[in-house]
DNA sequence: AAGCGCGACAACCGCACATAG
DNA sequence: CCTATGTGCGGTTGTCGCGCT
């Protein structure tokens, strides 16, 4: 258990931040348990990650959003939903605090929270908008997706973070699927890949071999990468073929 | 000038996951 | 298999500055 009693709460001074940019150079990233022992800071390790990550971390983007990057976070946040890091991960320089707090300031009031998902994947019209509900489980490693907890086991009460996702594309939104999956992506479809995992195994070689999306943190064993894949290419089959079905 | 509302964003909190032992 | 520990993520809160009345 962490007790953090007396440790010093909000805004970061210069010389903390000096402190710590200092012992990150020296030591490297990571090991933030250490962090507050090796550089005498009183503060816990978490609120040195985040400082480092969210702020001082060199190549982090300060500025304001461009317009390309806010439309892109458009684009990523209705395939992802609230999937910060990841979308962060596809805005260079920018963190998934900045990118969280972009949203919520010019995007949350103006949302239109789609109804509770349901179980299993329906599939509804509304007039011309055809609205797909894909369950997204919290993407963590394959080997954890099913398991229960041990805490969890004698008091299994739905955790939040399960709750499944909806996702909802409007027709016309394939041009944008056209755009975002490189031309060579789409032919691994039009030849004839018929499930998620197909186009997805397609989708992550090719994103890897072409490098042309630089994302440090974008990895063939990082399932939560592929899951977004996974999704991205399942609705893109339900949009032109009908037909997607999710392998698990 | 003072008070208020609100936007922007930094920081905190709680929870879930990974993994070593 | 279980537990403890370390880490990461998303939701939420706190704070500050600015504009309006």
């Amino acid at each position: 258990m962490e007790v953090n009693v007396g440790v010093r709460k909000g805004a970061w001074t210069e010389e903390e931040d000096s402190i710590l940019r200092k012992c990150i150079e020296i030591h490297g990233e990571g090991n933030w348990y250490q962090v507050p022992l090796r550089t005498g800071l009183n503060r816990c390790r978490k609120s040195c990650r985040l400082r480092w990550l969210n702020y001082l971390k060199p190549n982090i983007n300060r500025g304001v959003f461009q317009e390309d990057e806010v439309d892109l976070m458009l684009r990523l946040h209705k395939l992802l939903g609230n999937r910060w890091s990841l979308i962060a991960g596809r805005l260079p320089g920018r963190t998934a605090n900045d990118v969280k707090n972009y949203w919520n300031t010019h995007f949350k009031k103006k949302m239109v929270v789609p109804s509770e998902p349901m179980y299993p994947r329906e599939k509804h019209n509304y007039g011309n908008m055809v609205k797909i509900q894909v369950i997204k489980p919290r993407p963590r490693t394959f080997s954890s997706r099913f398991s229960i907890r041990h805490s969890d086991k004698f008091n299994p009460t739905p955790m939040k973070s399960y709750r499944p996702q909806p996702v909802a594309y409007s027709e016309n939104e394939t041009n944008w699927w056209e755009s975002l999956l490189l031309d060579n992506q789409l032919a691994i479809v039009e030849e004839g890949a018929t499930t998620g995992a197909d186009i997805t195994s397609s989708v992550v070689a090719e994103d890897h071999a072409s490098e042309t999306v630089a994302n440090e943190n974008w990895h063939v064993n990082d399932w939560s990468a592929n899951t977004s894949l996974d999704h991205m290419a399942l609705n893109w089959l339900e949009l032109f073929h009908g037909n997607g079905e999710l392998i698990i």
